[in-house]
DNA sequence: ATCAGAACTGTAAACGTTTCCACAAGTCAA
DNA sequence: TTGACTTGTGGAAACGTTTACAGTTCTGAT
């Protein structure tokens, strides 16, 4: 009774395989398993001080914790979301993934974790599996449309960071003005006189490569820098697909620039370089995007567009608080900032 | 009926709220619940084909998806993991991450992702959730020593991943040889005649860290050379860390070589060198562990020990499974690498 | 002393499954 | 025809919660 300092004392959980519930608590403490639960949950019912207390002692020697499967079927809420991302691979994504987990955390949520891989089919099969495990919201890290997110975003809480779904205009978005700031990063390296200048952009079925393949055009046009057609190539968002495209660019010789859809591919075009003895950035300047939290460390060659990957990580978790309390979807712009290191 | 092609056509799901139910498919299959689940998991019963038919056609019709919150409460069996990292910012972890997250979708198990930042409160902060979630199993990425990690080993099937847990042996667990790799390291860096070395390894209460301390340390005596106390540091696994560490190191002057704890240490080495004008590898060569998949893009000039990261993940999966199926806990050692850039 | 209301408590239903059990109907051998 | 066995089926219990509801006790005002 007083023991409480004798920690394990009443654990019989402690290896005996089934872990106590709600009914020992009540019988330990002598009273129904409905006021364990109002003890308990402070919330809900009104409870004497007396049951009170001999609740939380029998609780406590127990070592008891409300089974969340049991709450969940009961409460119809999980308290679990899920984060499906593009590439986990991608160390800014993962940066993103980590952040949320914190602001989940806080809130005593659990953070499913899928990758897509891009694929859509690979996304419709997490989805499958998310939805039927009841989570009770869905952030996507880039989406890429399928059959099965139409389903989704008609029926569950989705946040989309970093990237829109083209196809479903209104929905909780995160994300910064990437026509802009590509349009931006582009006008501020041809005041730096690179007018020689090559761009290997994102696939434009996603909606955020599309834009910033649209902003540097856009620069370029404006500037009166011509960027002929051989000078652009369409990658996929990886290292190895930047380095496979910067081979022709690298070949054409006269070339003082070279734009990137996200900093994966700037990686890929970097390594290119390596290989063929051009120095980076005496010889060549590479601007890459969304500033990977590594390159203050590995990449002092790296331009690029920084995009605030603890905010996004936090606006979603707003974003998402938002759409279960009021289900108000709302677009979110952060501000971008040019990091200019070479 | 036969409309099994007007795909939407009975999904009374979509934007209604309430999801369907093995109810809803009994009662528009005309059978009883039990009938459904017996349909739908073939496993267990008989149930006649004329049953099963009537049971697909419905499930099909109302596009139906088992609860697993229901399904979990019932079997006590959530098919959900938990992973801990100690830090999702080392791409190394996440790529582990990744794979395991691949290994787990195969078998249409779902993953958790907790981060503990080494911090034995947060540790078990994540500990105390997923045991409430009542997750079937828990990887370990680098743990730490808990009051509750203690008490998870006793109940929960657990698989140490990269660090085994020094007060526990006898847990499955999955890594490399540290003290060999290590030794090897330093042994090929004094075969290169670099004999003013210098060692900035990781924490020792991280068993890990100690034995590659270990290694390098035994292989320094073996071969003659002598390390100074003065060049010996000990930092936390990050970036920021293996950065404070250089600068005391560099400002000794006469240093071939610095050994690095893990690769997050030795990139922040290379920054403190670009920043004091130190040339690597030309100056300085600088030694990693663990080879993060980066590397290759990005660290032309680390040299470094690979740890199989996809076989990492994949024994840690199969170790899970074993530990599910027999209890049998194992310790699997992987071979190792040893990657020498610049 | 009576009564209204507040405060507290326990019973039972519900959430969505799986599976035990009992029962019905069919098959087959004696 | 009977009995034994197989096959298929539905009812009901169980998993661990929360909560509506009804019942009991207590308080305080009439």
């Amino acid at each position: 009774m007083e023991n409480s300092d004798d920690t394990e004392a009443g654990d019989r959980s402690s290896g005996s395989g089934q872990a106590t519930s709600i009914h020992d608590v009540a019988r330990m403490a002598g009273v129904s398993i409905a006021s364990v639960s109002r003890a308990l949950n402070s919330g809900t019912g009104s409870v004497s001080s007396a049951t009170r207390e001999k609740v939380f002692a029998a609780a406590k020697a127990l070592n008891y914790r409300p089974n969340q499967v049991g709450r969940a079927l009961r409460s119809q809420m999980t308290n679990t979301f899920a984060l499906i991302n593009s590439n986990i691979q991608n160390n800014f994504y993962a940066a993103v993934a980590w952040e949320l987990e914190r602001c989940l955390a806080a809130e005593k949520a659990a953070l499913l974790v899928y990758t897509s891989n891009e694929e859509p089919e690979t996304q419709d099969r997490c989805i499958e599996d998310l939805r039927a495990r009841r989570v009770s919201g869905v952030f996507f890290l880039c989406a890429v449309d399928s059959p099965g997110l139409e389903v989704l975003i008609g029926n569950d809480p989705v946040v989309f960071i970093n990237r829109r779904l083209e196809a479903c205009p209104g929905f909780s978005f995160v994300g910064i003005d990437d026509f802009a700031a590509a349009r931006a990063q582009v006008r501020s390296g041809v005041r730096r006189h690179l007018r020689d200048i090559a761009i290997i952009h994102g696939p434009t079925t996603s909606d955020t490569s599309a834009r910033r393949l649209r902003g540097m055009l856009d620069a370029a046009k404006d500037a009166g820098v011509e960027v002929p057609q051989s000078m652009i190539h369409e990658a996929r968002l990886s290292m190895e697909s930047g380095y496979d495209c910067a081979g022709p660019i690298l070949d054409h010789g006269a070339v003082d620039a070279v734009f990137c859809g996200n900093d994966q591919i700037a990686y890929g075009v970097y390594r290119r370089c390596l290989e063929r003895g051009v120095r980076v950035p005496d010889d060549l300047r590479i601007y890459g995007f969304d500033d990977n939290p590594m390159n203050e460390w590995l990449a002092p060659w790296l331009n690029t567009v920084r995009v605030p990957h603890i905010d996004l990580a936090r606006v979603a978790f707003e974003q998402m608080q938002v759409l279960l309390s009021s289900g108000e979807k709302r677009e979110v712009i952060l501000p971008y900032e040019l990091i200019q290191r070479a």
